[in-house]
DNA sequence: CAAACAATAGTCAAAGATGGTCAGAGAGGT
DNA sequence: ACCTCTCTGACCATCTTTGACTATTGTTTG
């Protein structure tokens, strides 16, 4: 990681890290890293990219910008909030697998990490009666749709 | 052993010993060992293939490179019988919580899949009282575990 | 207001920087 | 001699850097 791109990136993407949307100026960027203006493009065109979860805009002429958002996938949240609605604080074991499946699809967990969630909200590894076993395996899941959205 | 070949596979493994993933410059190895650089790739295809244990990535151009890690693959069981052993029945959540980094670093789960399963084992997920949470967690622990080895 | 000028950003192709491939020469062992 | 493993180098593929030229927008001037 000595090329530039690469340092323009992080230093981009830490700053993305804290503020969602960054806008920065491109000569000031270029002189900063002692670089050509148009090596920014290059890093907003490979690194930035609307498939690895970017928006850009920028303006030209006098006052012009670069502006860089991480998009946020609503229609994703919008799921997740939907299961969770429907999971409510009852969860029966083939229900919960049907909802596992249906993130897969929607790309939201890997196979792997659905394989391990099913393991954990299966019966056998949920010790008490079968109410309550329903109750805890909503409760598990309510747990695991929160913390896909921070992932 | 005084053929280049084995001299540099021993002096990368002699790396990947300490450190558990190596990145190389295959101009710079070349230079060190005064030998072409496409003795590199033949050091590389020849002793650090996938059935010998190793995965390796690269990337061309300006800040390209070569890396290389050591992947784990049949003692994988034994870490994981042993947690398992040392878990037993009662689990605190520092005690989850380390264990999991463990996982990560030996790479038999990713930071995903970890923090997926910390959600799960912190007492918010396990609402019982305390005595029965550190049961209940130790229990879901050793679902963890069983099902890693057949992922 | 239109023209000229200034201030920005965008495009693209060539040059530079790495790593990959492969066929043939070289070396060592049986 | 023959076979296998090593070593080499010419040529290829990919990613990065640079700079000349272009496009757009804002500001000043006639």
């Amino acid at each position: 990681m000595q090329n530039i791109t690469d340092i323009i990136e992080a230093y981009l993407k830490q700053i993305l890290h804290d503020e969602k949307k960054i806008e920065i100026k491109r000569q000031e960027i270029a002189e900063r890293f002692d670089c050509v203006p148009s090596q920014i493009n290059y890093v907003i065109n490979t690194r930035f990219t609307i498939e690895k979860g970017y928006f850009v805009e920028s303006k030209r002429g006098g006052g012009g910008y670069i502006r860089i958002q991480k998009i946020v996938i609503l229609d994703s949240h919008d799921l997740l909030d939907e299961i969770s609605r429907w999971v409510g604080n009852d969860l029966t074991e083939q229900a919960a697998e049907d909802y596992l499946v249906r993130l897969i699809n929607e790309q939201l967990l890997t196979r792997r990490e659905a394989i391990l969630i099913q393991s954990l909200l299966q019966k056998e590894s949920l010790p008490m009666a079968l109410e309550d076993q329903r109750r805890m395996r909503a409760h598990l899941m309510q747990t695991v749709l929160q913390t896909i959205k921070r992932l």
